[in-house]
DNA sequence: GGCAAGTAGCTTACTCGTAAGCTACTTGCC
DNA sequence: GGCAAGTAGCTTACGAGTAAGCTACTTGCC
């Protein structure tokens, strides 16, 4: 299945040139002793998950929420019932600082979306709750996301998005290691 | 990377699994109705994106600038002799609102690495030029940029490379089609 | 020529994130 | 048991972006 692009910049491939080609083209001529390659590939890295972003805010937009917001819910159903998770766990796993956290937690619990309560077990914690209307909404809001992300991916093939799978994860490996 | 990760050409899913396979997987535990597979190839994009976002910013202290003006300069040094360029096509350019592009050229014309002079021909605009010193910064700078990313590709061969370039610019023009 | 509409860049108010420091509580060690 | 060190979550100060509105200038149309 490797009808592979081998040859540079022939009438190899369907795709026509986009926004990235331009400027890779811009940095060859202006300083042709770099290898451009990466910056292809991390150029449009950036530009699809800023893109997409963009998108899912936006379809986020009718429930109430923000993309971080939603994330914060989303961790929560995904950890399954009681949907209860403490907020060191969320910013943990959401990358983001403790303070980072509170700020949206406070949003989505005056939107009544989760309740803090004390930890039974460790009075300096705290277990944060997807409240009914919490999970009903992020139960939503995370189907409308995944339809946006398979709009994008119409076009390629079903081998076409495994294989782009087996090399993000790469790439992520690359990326993220030390 | 450590060992072996590279046998990715057979029918074994090579890579070890990520934190996105942990999250997908606890999804299909949840909502066992959901077709995961988009939520897996855009999770490791923004992944990547971040990551490397970290990488570069990092990398580019050392020449006392944020990622954000090494784009503002890179835009004008990749423009050509004489590295002029108007603060709207820069704003257009990096997708940025003209109010921050505002701060952005305040801070780099602080910093010496550009300069705003008046446009001759149309008295509401201005050009933005760089300065020596911001012409050899963005030239070194780019040069460090590239090293991380380079290193960040170094577990996919060559193929592989070409490969995701063509999936990604496939992924590119589904998420930014309309 | 004169005027409405458009454009360039800056300012202001606001949002959402970080870093660092705080208090309260828990843990580990003697 | 008692105390130093670590941890949980919140607060404060700040940075960098957006949206919207401003002034100054240009353009297009009559």
């Amino acid at each position: 299945m490797t009808t592979k692009a081998t040859r540079t910049t022939d009438a190899a491939k369907p795709a026509g040139k986009d926004p990235v080609d331009a400027i890779t083209a811009q940095w060859a001529e202006v300083r042709p002793d770099l290898d451009t390659a990466p910056m292809a590939v991390f150029g449009r890295v950036y530009r699809v998950a800023r893109a997409m972003g963009d998108r899912i805010e936006k379809a986020y937009d009718r429930f109430g929420i923000a993309r971080g917001e939603f994330d914060v819910l989303a961790t929560l159903r995904r950890s399954g019932e009681p949907y209860t998770l403490s907020p060191r766990q969320l910013s943990a796993t959401l990358m983001l600082t403790t303070g980072g956290m509170t700020g949206r937690l406070d949003k989505l619990e005056r939107a009544g979306l989760l309740s803090r309560s004390p930890d039974p077990h460790d009075r300096r914690g705290l277990r944060v709750t997807l409240s009914e209307r919490g999970l009903a909404i992020v139960d939503e809001a995370v189907v409308a996301g995944l339809e946006i992300q398979h709009e994008a991916l119409e076009g390629l093939r079903e081998d076409q998005v495994e294989q782009l799978q087996e090399l993000l994860r790469l790439l992520l490996a690359g990326s993220t290691r030390d």
